[in-house]
DNA sequence: CTAGTTATGTTATTTCATAACGCTGCGGGT
DNA sequence: ACCCGCAGCGTTATGAAATAACATAACTAG
């Protein structure tokens, strides 16, 4: 995912082993909640995502996607985004057309980045929407979802070079 | 441009006449402050945002480029608006995959967007960043640009079903 | 069990964006 | 005046991202 430098991409290392299984053990426990079904494709990609150190491209989910080496079909990896994205286990990021998995706990709709031009990095924060929600208000707005996406050098790449 | 209602899309009227050859003029004498060059091609691509009633996509811009209904060649447009964007004489709306042309007075690199669901509408705002520039600092992100898009319902959408 | 709904598999296509290359025309230096 | 370097443009081609459409399968409520 490294785009333009050489630094380790480790602001966000993906999960491995029980970590991970942990992490998919509690989807699975608030889809059951919800009634909602955390199906084998929809499983597999949130795997990917949180395995990963970085965004993921749907491509990248759709080539990764079979254990055995097999690409997924398009539509397969595009629905799965669709429910986790719905479901809040994943967030779109508009400006590098990736994805990454959601890192805040019960955050509900609300997603914020800040995204390294250098590494690549993508860093969730949680966001205070007040000022633009006035600014909504007064414009008579009723607003449902706000992104915002931050882009500019994390501290690793802001030393070096 | 209006997807899934059947308001007038009024929000934002394109300009016309006087109104955009005035729009435009301002534009040709920023340019001319900076050195910068407002050759034909990047004049054709503002005059089409500027008289759009909303949102444009790029290959709506491309269709609409040649008075004769020629389209233009894809990156003849891509590369206008990179320089529109440059600029700041237009913004791009990532949740749309969308331009516009930039409404705010001098705004530096600053853009900030209600977009309606419903109409289309994309209303450019004056943001404010400060809880935003916060959050990076204590994350240590030295931040670029910021995009922030508001998803929800323009007034009149939001009176209608 | 069966009808309705939700999810998946599959093929194909559409939409969005950029790579690469050569030509042109303007501006600066000597 | 020259020519040289670079920004900008035209053109062809391709790459990357996302969805349409339709058939099949799997849950779930009655």
């Amino acid at each position: 995912m490294g785009a333009e430098c050489h630094h380790a991409e480790s602001a966000q290392p993906g999960l491995e082993g029980v970590a991970l299984a942990n992490a998919v053990a509690a989807a699975q426990a608030q889809c059951e909640r919800t009634r909602e079904r955390l199906t084998p494709p929809r499983r597999r990609v949130l795997e990917l995502l949180l395995e990963s150190d970085g965004p993921m491209k749907a491509y990248d989910l759709i080539a990764a996607y079979g254990q055995d080496g097999e690409p997924a079909k398009p539509p397969t990896v595009y629905r799965a985004l669709e429910f986790l994205e719905r479901l809040g286990f994943a967030h779109r990021i508009e400006s590098l057309n990736a994805y990454v998995p959601c890192r805040m706990e019960g955050a509900g709709h609300r997603a914020a980045f800040l995204i390294c031009e250098c590494c690549g990095a993508a860093q969730e924060f949680e966001p205070d929407f007040s000022a633009q929600f006035a600014a909504a208000e007064i414009a008579g707005y009723a607003v449902r979802t706000v992104t915002l996406e931050a882009r500019g050098l994390c501290p690793a790449c802001k030393v070096q070079t």
